[in-house]
DNA sequence: GTCTATATAGCGATAGAC
DNA sequence: GTCTATCGCTATATAGAC
């Protein structure tokens, strides 16, 4: 039944070398000789090197929206803690995508952190849409949650949770980095154990009027 | 007084082209056409590309950083609200850089917020440097507003501050359709407003220990 | 479905005239 | 300091044998 183990080794090497390198940066002909395939089997497979790219995105992307979809269904979103539980719902399924891929942390999750800027419009609609649907099924939640938000403070402060996440998973090396190996950003529970106080305090934190603080912005 | 027209519009040319394609995709015949400039002269002035690179991110740092520095030299750190003082001190800066960039908000700024990860690790190193000294500044101000919290949670909490920063400006572009054009990532005031509750709150939360949530991590 | 060989194009970099 | 011309290399993609 399996159709082709080329196809999958193909998407393993281009993952690992995307990941690692940059979608541009990785020729076909490094991609195919990493999976040991020859060098035509990309065209063969995906017809080009760009529908090799969208088929990388695509092999993780639904099973991730899934996964988060299903956690969110297991929230109690009556529970006092319920903005932390949907957080978690959010940010799990990629954390553990860090983990499982491949390479681990430096994997599939840390070229996604990069993916809504790097690559051509093409592929970037090809994963805005694939997450479209679980992103607006979050923000029916949270705005269960926090009625007293108006929506576009919502969708603004979600955005800085996906910030926060892509930012932590892309360049999870920084990190590491400035605590000298005190953390493990494969580690999902440490590195939930972060985020989620930060998280929910900035998603309950009142909408904010500063004017004074603000004021000057030349 | 002036050394050279040729090199400025090379570095214009280049900060455009690197902030809408990526690096690797701007190649250097492109460049120079956008500079109305010889296609030998990225030689002449940098040396090579990766020069041509370097000198593209030096021009704008140093000037960030001095300026993140003079903010945080103004601000009060025994007012009440010194934590939102200081997150604007650290995001002003960039914040004005995305809009006097010469293409506005998808100009530099944004390509600082990918910078992290894509180009190559020469590259990277050189950016960090420039960079280190005010973020250590900046953790110093945080780690005495803030003396409860361990030094290790201060450093995870600055780096969800700059991921949320990063991703509103490289990826303002999802926030604009998000809101279908409810916002602009060039107005400083309005996205201060947004950001600083949402970040502050997340600074001053309590260090969390939620193990019931977080417990099942696999 | 996998291979070799190759077509076609673009790349960064440089030599050398002006 | 700016130009043209070109070297040497690598890229994606494909044709056609097996």
């Amino acid at each position: 039944m399996e159709q082709s183990d080329t196809r999958e080794s193909l998407l393993d090497a281009a993952e690992e070398l995307f990941s690692e390198h940059g979608i541009q940066a990785s020729s076909v002909r490094a991609i195919t000789q990493h999976a040991t395939a020859n060098l035509a089997a990309v065209n063969y497979h995906f017809g080009s090197k760009d529908g090799l790219v969208r088929a990388v995105f695509a092999r993780r992307l639904k099973p991730m929206s899934e996964e988060r979809l299903r956690e969110l269904d297991g929230c109690d979103l009556s529970a006092p803690d319920a903005v932390e539980q949907v957080l978690v719902a959010f940010l799990k399924p990629v954390l553990r995508m860090a983990k499982e891929t491949p390479e681990g942390a430096r994997g599939f999750a840390r070229l996604m952190g990069r993916a809504f800027s790097e690559p051509n419009e093409e592929v970037r609609q090809a994963i805005l849409g694939e997450l479209s649907e679980s992103i607006h099924r979050f923000l029916v939640a949270f705005s269960q949650l926090l009625p007293h938000l108006p929506q576009d403070e919502l969708i603004w402060r979600f955005h800085f949770v996906g910030g926060a996440m892509g930012h932590t998973v892309a360049c999870g090396h920084l990190l590491e980095r400035s605590l000298e190996g005190r953390c493990h950003i494969g580690d999902t529970g440490e590195v939930l154990q972060r985020m989620v106080p930060f998280l929910a305090a900035g998603m309950r934190a009142p909408a904010g009027t500063q004017e004074a603080l603000i004021k000057e912005t030349t």
